[in-house]
DNA sequence: CGTTATGTACACCGCCCTGTGTGCTTACGG
DNA sequence: CCGTAAGCACACAGGGCGGTGTACATAACG
């Protein structure tokens, strides 16, 4: 615990105010959401002063941007790198999240933000893209006729049951697991999900680095 | 003008308070969201005195919720009740939204809402059931084999484009659209559109009227 | 006409929000 | 062991929020 982090600055030194604060951020803005949480009721659970957060971050919006930037990927990640599955089942695997996932926060960010040129906002407009990006080359791996098209589509369907979630409170992520599956059936010319790597040409478009839902 | 509005309890007269506030929130709670719109700037819109707003509404819950009640259901209104089209046009239909389009406002409340028990909340949930059912039926008169499946496949799609358009700043019903020509498609047994009406049974298990988008 | 419901103008309350100023304590590292 | 910086406690500023109290104006209907 000696040297564990640094400041925007490059510090040194520090007993791990920002990890904390950061810590509770993940709890309590996908707890209660971005705006039903202030700074004292966050600096509270971090049992960190005031002082100190508005000392590690310039204000508010700068803390929501990290916030989404080191979102715990607990959802999706590693989903698009396991090696034990044909690309056709990675595809599949995306939806199935545990049923304690609340909402992915991305889409929370952006409506309760509602400001397209936030940081937050942007940085969930990237994220969007990538994961989109990140399905279409899993989707080229299987041998889809047109990949972009599909992992788009795919996207759409994880952020159409995201959202019908949180708004029917009921989960809808095996309906859109239904459609996905059929989606990815009709776009794959040899339905036969028998080869375990074929053509990994991946003339990618995808650059960006990808983690959680 | 003589006598055209009635307050909750029915009494006589006015000249128009309340259909000034609600016309307002239409406007302001689209543009601006609901939680980052006061009390003062609505009534400032509405040209209507603080102390009337809440002689009509008893707080600013009751009017989030009218506000969902009363939304212009401009969007998907109609589509539905379209004799020219047959069912599967009717389907499809649903999906060509206009490009003004600000966002779904039922997602966006719920999500800001944050609160399933919120008035506003339980009016979302249940005007996205009858959005599901009301697709059923279609799916149903369509001849599909299974039209819940298929209403409630639409539906998620319809919630999708919503909220990913809102996430990416860009129209996403296209592909919204394409996914439900396929899923269409598939469900429907003999592919061809020829009735113009057939089965009108709709044994409906939607008894809530249904409006926009 | 007068009564009564309706709408208005304006000040006001208490609350919570983001964000600071100030001075004190702690702990690391030389 | 001491300097220095990270962190803390506390109070407070400034503003917006939802919501109200009071006194006055107006329109409808008897």
């Amino acid at each position: 615990m000696t040297e564990l982090e640094k400041g925007p600055q490059g510090r040194r030194r520090g007993r791990g105010a920002r990890e904390r604060i950061l810590s509770a951020s993940q709890q309590l803005f996908r707890e209660q959401g971005i705006n039903r949480t202030g700074m004292d009721q966050l600096c509270a659970a971090a049992q960190v002063s005031k002082r100190t957060a508005y000392q590690h971050f310039t204000g508010k919006d700068e803390l929501v941007a990290e916030y989404l930037r080191r979102f715990d990927p607990s959802v999706l990640s590693g989903v698009f790198d396991r090696t034990d599955l044909t690309p056709r089942e990675r595809l599949l695997a995306a939806f199935d999240v545990p049923p304690t996932t609340p909402l992915c926060p991305y889409i929370g960010a952006a409506v309760e933000l509602h400001d397209p040129e936030h940081p937050a906002s942007r940085y969930a407009r990237d994220y969007k893209k990538a994961v989109a990006a990140r399905l279409a080359d899993t989707a080229r791996e299987a041998g889809a006729a047109d990949p972009e098209q599909l992992g788009e589509q795919l996207a759409l369907l994880l952020d159409g049951a995201a959202a019908r979630t949180r708004v029917l409170n009921a989960d809808a992520f095996p309906t859109a697991a239904a459609i996905a599956a059929v989606l990815i059936d009709n776009a794959i010319p040899a339905p036969s999900p028998r080869r375990p790597s074929g053509d990994r040409g991946t003339t990618g478009s995808a650059p960006v680095p990808v983690g959680g839902q």
